[in-house]
DNA sequence: CGTATCATTGACGTCGGTCAATTCGTGTGG
DNA sequence: CCACACGAATTGACCGACGTCAATGATACG
């Protein structure tokens, strides 16, 4: 939770092969076109775990491509209340805004050691002019952000703690199962605290966890170590209002 | 609350003294290259109170610029709970989504009559092509309605109720006083019920009723028949945590 | 080992929900 | 113009989900 902001460290960079080519904002480019788009780019870089992207109120003068490992998005009100907005995972764009020279609404901080490609601020508008279809990716990555926001608003708005959990668990948990295809496990690599979780439904860790604990003893779910393990997705799916086709429909394109 | 979809009822319309001109998408449009989009479009339309305009699952065809009225977006949970996202003020984009051939991710209904100007789904990325500024545009408009989907999200997720309240009707104080200029009265028109403010802020009628009485007597504000007069808007925006100045900035452009 | 972070649990308090009755307001038909 | 209807607002009595406070364990790490 800590902010200790670290210098960036740079790694080496070739678009071509990017871990997230088919994901991020410059998947419609061809390899071709994508070269041209690596002179824009100011390279790609490594932060440990815990360390601040950009801060709340702060002009941010980079964007970012997530690369590699987990971010979190959140808010914090005056009297320090903090309000998750949501947990990046790689491929994500991070920075951008309706006003890039405004301050950020935000904060994202790493929640594991992650790597991003960084890419200046002014050079997007210049990126959008030379390849416009970037633009419209552009606009289609922020509406499937804004989906998930407005789904993450009823989850907290109207749904029980019991059903908020299972469903903020189900979301990653589809998410990272896609990536890492071919293995089906119902297990996977969850860098949360149960203080994330209650920050970002808007409970206590005390009762979140709680929930777990009922969770886990209907035999639906577990949690150990940094380890989520969802005994029954279906029954889980059920609990939440989880809908999968809509989960796999995201994640398309 | 009800939904019954009125057929359209076209209206006459030129898009260079439309009313919503510089807020609308196309604002980036010079008057010369509107009068192409002129082309594209279907014409203008207006809803009557209480009609739905696109409905959850369904896929909905057109997309609509709100040139005049009140529209709720929402989602419906199985069991019926309701979860208001927003609440769109003329010149709001209305329909677009990530993929516009899957199913809405929300429903919109009209709470008061409107005016819309419709377009057909299918020119939309023609529209793009012509104009990619216009994709520009687009990318600027959801990144800005995400922005309000995740301030509302920690709105409902970390403040009690006297302060969601006093948040949620802060902002559409201030957006249309912002319009209604020179005279900058205390009171504006708030086509809202009770339900309404509850299914926004993930509270109870009852409980919101209770809230707004306690807002009355500390002389903060007051909603008589469908209008909201506040009284003290520096008192409410400190308790609310509501930034004038973000929601001035979200304003601009 | 000492220290820090995270997880866990019990006792108890409260904010907001539930239930149900009453009132108000507006529009409608007689 | 009045009686009635219906949705919305209001209020009281009571309840429960979730929060608060505080203590205790479990893990990890230097």
């Amino acid at each position: 939770m800590s902010h200790r902001p670290k210098k960036l460290l740079n790694i080496p960079s070739n678009c071509r092969t990017c871990s997230v080519r088919n994901e991020a904002l410059c998947a419609p480019l061809s390899d071709g076109e994508i070269a041209v788009v690596e002179h824009f780019k100011s390279g790609n870089c490594t932060l440990p775990a815990g360390a601040g992207l950009y801060s709340q109120d702060e002009v941010c003068s980079d964007l970012y491509t997530l690369l590699d490992g987990w971010v979190s998005l959140y808010q914090i009100l005056e009297d320090g209340r903090r309000q998750i907005l949501d947990f990046a995972l790689p491929g994500a764009f991070l920075g951008f805004q309706p006003n890039l020279d405004a301050p950020a609404s935000h904060s994202a901080y790493c929640l594991t050691d992650i790597a991003v490609c960084v890419f200046p601020r002014e050079n997007l508008f210049d990126l959008f002019r030379a390849h416009p279809e970037l633009a419209l990716r552009m606009a289609w990555i922020t509406a499937r952000d804004g989906a998930m926001a407005r789904e993450h608003l009823t989850n907290v708005g109207r749904r029980s703690a019991r059903e908020r959990v299972a469903h903020l668990l189900l979301e990653p948990f589809y998410r990272v199962r896609r990536k890492a295809d071919a293995r089906q496990e119902n297990s996977i690599n969850l860098p949360l605290t149960q203080e994330h979780i209650a920050d970002a439904l808007g409970l206590t860790t005390v009762h979140v966890n709680r929930t777990l604990r009922g969770l886990r003893q209907a035999d639906l779910l577990d949690i150990s170590g940094r380890t989520l393990t969802v005994r029954d997705p279906a029954m889980l799916a059920e609990i939440a209002g989880f809908d999968v086709e809509a989960a796999r429909e995201r994640a398309s394109a």
